[in-house]
RNA sequence: GUGGGCGUAGCUCAGUUGGUUAGAGCGCCAGGUUGUGGUCCUGGAGGUCGGGGGUUCGAGACCCCUCGUUCACCCCA
């Protein structure tokens, strides 16, 4: 027999670490509907023109893209992000503004894998189309902030920037391109190459000749437009009234291109690997438009679920929850009473396991200790005769003998009423 | 995509300069306790030593290739 094991950048998410991640969907899903936030879910593959948006130049799109041909001819990609098909819904679909939405789900990038950066990687985040207000800009990064914290994150930083508008953008890059070419020599030749492409990214470079030559760079600042320049004003002082500590940089630039004004990043401190942006997004004004729709402003994030996990190992917070049911059978006759007792207890709302394959008792009990049950029903002969059996309290260890008919009942008493699980509410 | 580290039981890891039947702890199963878990004791199952090729009388150890993983670069969540 062949044997398989996952792809690369890809892996398996076990129990109960699943059942931490539905969590973390839950606290994110909460925290953004209580801003009016609606879920969307749109597909996993589209048009990959789509994703062209994002920036020709970009490693998402130049060498990153999952795409293919499918079976009809159409050049389709499974999405390394969920903005832009965000804003393909957008356009396609024309709601009403302002339309929130946030999303969660897998997106797909092909590169080299290490921890904390899969080939295969969930993002939870939302997306605001239709409003310039900056006051908007401010709601969605507090809405990050307030999650991180629900979360018990106390390692965060908000790293914050404005990179202004198309044209002031552009100006900036020729100085910038302009003042990198000119020290040349003192950059490292990654860095030369980097400037080649994009002059922006060379501000990222950790190497210390190339800071060095950063140091002196010129700065986005200056070449905001005024309006740029107020609107990012006005987001760091909302930022002061909700209390959110923040550092700008100025060197803060991200990889895709649609971003304009303001642009943020959530890094983790306690995160040593260089996978330490546990966050990230920005305003993207002009997307919409390049996909076919209304000239829409826009703003949004998307968080890594992967990283921001390793964050909380880090920190040792938000560990994955304890699974348990209420009641685990244990049938000592034949296994065919702990079926219907099962059953009936399941019915009742209220959650049970049992053993199979008719093991000793010793064994089923051992069962029903590792399930975390709170309490054990024990069906014997004897008992079962007079149609009883012994309930367990597993953390005392004490017990006692009631009528089976009488176990929901017992239940409603000890651990709350349950609504019965056949009524869909 | 480039460069370095690492792959031994389900998990975490030992394994001497290559030398008989490859070990430990935890976990799992069974028994001690023929009606009872969490502690303890005893026993057991489980490994093509990531895969393939080579060197050698002999390879888990050495060489080559390959796959996976990890760290850095790159990039990003």
């Amino acid at each position: 027999m062949p044997s398989f094991q996952t792809s690369p950048g890809t892996r398996d998410i076990m129990p109960p670490d699943a059942a931490r991640w539905r969590s973390f969907n839950a606290i994110f899903a909460d925290t953004v509907e209580a801003a009016g936030y609606g879920c969307i879910i749109p597909p996993i593959f589209e048009d990959a023109a789509v994703f062209h948006r994002i920036g020709e130049a970009t490693d998402v799109v130049a060498k990153e893209m999952y795409d293919f041909d499918d079976k009809g001819g159409r050049h389709v990609s499974l999405r390394p992000e969920q903005t832009a098909s965000v804003c393909r819904a957008f356009a396609q679909h024309r709601p009403t503004t302002p339309w929130k939405v946030w999303y969660t789900g897998p997106n797909f990038r092909y590169e080299k894998a290490q921890a904390g950066r899969y080939r295969q990687f969930d993002q939870v985040g939302i997306e605001a189309l239709g409003v310039n207000d900056s006051d908007l800009d401010v709601e969605v990064i507090s809405l990050a902030w307030k999650f991180y914290q629900r979360l018990g994150l106390s390692g965060v930083q908000l790293v914050i920037n404005s990179l202004g508008d198309e044209g002031d953008r552009a100006k900036y890059v020729d100085a910038l391109r302009q003042y990198l070419q000119s020290n040349q020599d003192a950059l490292t030749p990654e860095a030369r190459q980097t400037l080649d492409r994009n002059p922006l990214r060379v501000l990222d470079s950790k190497r210390h000749a190339d800071i060095e030559v950063i140091a002196g760079a010129p700065t986005i600042k200056s070449f905001l437009s005024i309006e740029a320049n107020n609107h990012f004003e006005k987001v760091l002082n909302g930022l002061r009234m909700l209390e959110i500590p923040f550092h700008q940089n100025e060197y803060l630039v991200r990889g895709l291109d649609y971003y304009r004004r303001t642009t943020f990043e959530f890094v983790s401190t306690a995160l040593e690997s260089a996978q330490n942006a546990i966050g990230g997004g920005g305003r993207y004004d002009g997307l919409v438009q390049t996909l076919g729709g209304p000239d829409t402003p826009g703003i949004g994030f998307a968080l890594g679920l992967d990283r921001t996990l390793l964050a909380c190992d880090a920190e040792g917070v938000f560990g994955a929850p304890k699974s348990s049911v209420d009641v685990f059978v244990v049938d000592v006759i034949d296994g065919r009473q702990a079926l219907v007792v099962t059953n009936r207890i399941q019915d009742a709302g209220y959650s049970a396991d049992r053993a199979f394959d008719a093991r000793s008792m010793k064994a089923q009990m051992k069962s029903a200790d590792r399930s975390g049950a709170r309490f054990a029903v024990i069906i014997t002969s004897e008992e079962f005769e007079s149609n009883n059996c012994i309930i367990r309290d597993m953390a005392s260890a004490q017990q006692q003998t009631i009528a089976i008919k009488d176990l929901v009942d017992f239940l409603a008493r000890n651990l709350g009423a349950k609504i019965p699980r056949r009524l869909t509410p």
